[in-house]
DNA sequence: TTTTGAGTTGTTCGA
DNA sequence: GTCGAACAACTCAAA
């Protein structure tokens, strides 16, 4: 029996993984991990560390074994490979540069050691090479990308058998071990720890929410997936961030649905949209890999950003004084994730109103969402803040009250989030501080006291902010 | 090469 | 309250 090391990255399920599909048929399986150190790739934030931490556990009850290592990839597999008489080696693609640069090293080296390598897409709908414009470029607006996608066929997901398992005895690390989960945060003594009240990580628990999805989730996602205060929205996010799910057997899914019920075909075509954005994002993050750090528009290297840290700390922390920014900034804090309709409000309330960088709101979203990927995270601050791939207009910038009049009518997600404004009626909840003196009183509000005063007005930030769009245009 | 049409998610103003 | 227009040009993609 041949024996093939299976590397899982960002894919770690059975069904559908086209490496592991390959390693099966030549034999025996060695399916290892590693969480990498010094091989230039991005480290992850605190919550996504707490997913990987379940989701290796799920991975390693469903295959029996997983051998887990700490360290630099480019040597740890030669050595393992030695070490098991390994004959192969597979694995699911990434695409960030520093990976690619890394796993192309890491192939020619075993290569040159006699091992077979091959790898395989695991993560994408479309390689990001299969789709170019006539002029055989990368697309950079997502309309044209997503017409030339759907017009691709999507591979069926693969069956793969149980894999028949071994390791090398005394190699590897216990994955409790590795301390994935993080720590308390200053002032901070339950970050994280009851998560698990929200989120089933692992290969069952997206199989699981992508069934609730299709059976609950779908029909009037259309309109209602811009409710936070509605269980509208897929909740796929992290499961397709760690792979435990493939996009093919979600789109697969979603189509099979509309397929059987006219009615939510449009609902279908909106959701698949979305995967879309995501497919579109790691286009962009493999032809264009400065997206992670620069403006994309290099003339927003023009624009006056502030610096106060004191304001990044009162946002981060849900204390701006716009409840509907406050409440998904502490839901982000809670629970690991945030609305996407809330998402992209408190982000623009960062950038526009606040004036600060967008790599500030990256870096704290990158470390507190469960989902930070490394493609999509970028890419949606980038396009929020003006400065991406199609992005927002720069006049277009977002009321945080009339946003959530609209689309949390009755402040229910508020006052879930924000609890000491949950007695306010009316519009009042929307924005306290218009709110007449006998209603907060009544409700036991003291704003400046029990809930902040907001932090800037309005109109005053959306004038500055577009008078910093002068500096922009100056310079494109 | 040139031309043409189109472009995720909004806000504000005035009729 | 509702509706259309203005916001501002610019870039991209395809014909």
């Amino acid at each position: 029996m041949r024996t093939t090391i299976v590397w899982f990255r960002a894919d770690l399920r059975i069904g559908d993984n086209r490496a592991l599909a390959w390693a099966t048929e030549r034999g025996t399986v060695l399916p290892v991990f590693i969480v990498p150190e010094g091989d230039g790739t991005r480290a992850l934030g605190g919550a996504s560390r707490w997913w990987l931490h379940h989701s290796l556990k799920e991975l390693r009850a469903s295959l029996g074994y997983l051998t887990v290592l700490r360290g630099d990839p480019a040597e740890l597999l030669p050595r393992l490979a030695a070490e098991a008489s390994a004959s192969g080696v597979a694995w699911n693609r990434c695409y960030d540069h520093e990976s690619v640069v890394r796993d192309r090293k890491i192939q020619e080296d075993l290569q040159a050691r006699g091992v077979e390598v091959r790898c395989f897409n695991g993560r994408l709908l479309h390689e990001p090479w299969e789709l170019e414009t006539k002029d055989g470029g990368p697309f950079k607006v997502f309309s044209p990308f997503w017409q030339a996608a759907r017009k691709r066929s999507v591979a069926a997901p693969v069956t793969v058998p149980q894999p028949e398992v071994t390791l090398v005895p005394g190699v590897g690390l216990q994955i409790e071990d590795l301390d994935l989960l993080p720590g308390a945060r200053p002032g901070e003594r339950d970050w994280a720890t009851n998560w698990q009240r929200y989120w089933q990580p692992g290969e069952a628990g997206a199989k699981a929410q992508l069934q609730a999805f299709v059976d609950n989730g779908l029909d009037g996602y259309e309109t209602l997936r811009d409710r936070p205060d509605m269980a509208q929205t897929s909740n796929l996010s992290a499961h397709l961030r760690f792979g435990e799910i493939s996009p093919g057997q979600v789109f697969e899914a979603v189509n099979q649905a509309a397929a059987h019920n006219p009615v939510l075909v449009a609902d279908a075509d909106k959701f698949l949209g979305e995967l879309g954005w995501r497919e579109f994002s790691y286009h962009l993050l493999y032809h264009f890999p400065a997206l992670q750090r620069d403006n994309w528009r290099a003339a927003f290297d023009a624009y006056p950003w502030r610096q106060d840290a004191g304001d990044l700390d009162a946002w981060q922390r849900g204390m701006t004084g716009y409840p509907l920014v406050d409440a998904g900034m502490r839901e982000l804090w809670r629970t690991g994730t945030m609305h996407n309709r809330v998402r992209m409000v408190a982000a623009s309330f960062l950038v526009k109103h606040l004036r600060l960088h967008w790599r500030h709101g990256e870096a704290w979203f990158w470390d507190t969402l469960v989902d930070a990927d490394p493609a999509s995270n970028p890419a949606s601050w980038q396009w929020v803040a003006g400065s991406g791939a199609d992005a927002a207009p720069y006049f277009r910038v977002f009321n945080p009250t009339t946003q959530s009049q609209r689309f949390d009518p009755t402040g229910a997600y508020i006052r879930r989030w924000v609890p000491e404004l949950k007695r306010l009626k009316g519009d009042a909840i929307h924005a306290p501080f218009k709110a007449p003196a006998n209603a907060l009183e009544h409700a036991g509000v003291v704003l400046g006291e029990t809930y902040p005063w907001p932090m800037v007005e309005h109109e005053a930030a959306r004038a500055a902010a577009l008078a910093g769009y002068e500096a922009v245009k100056a310079a494109a």
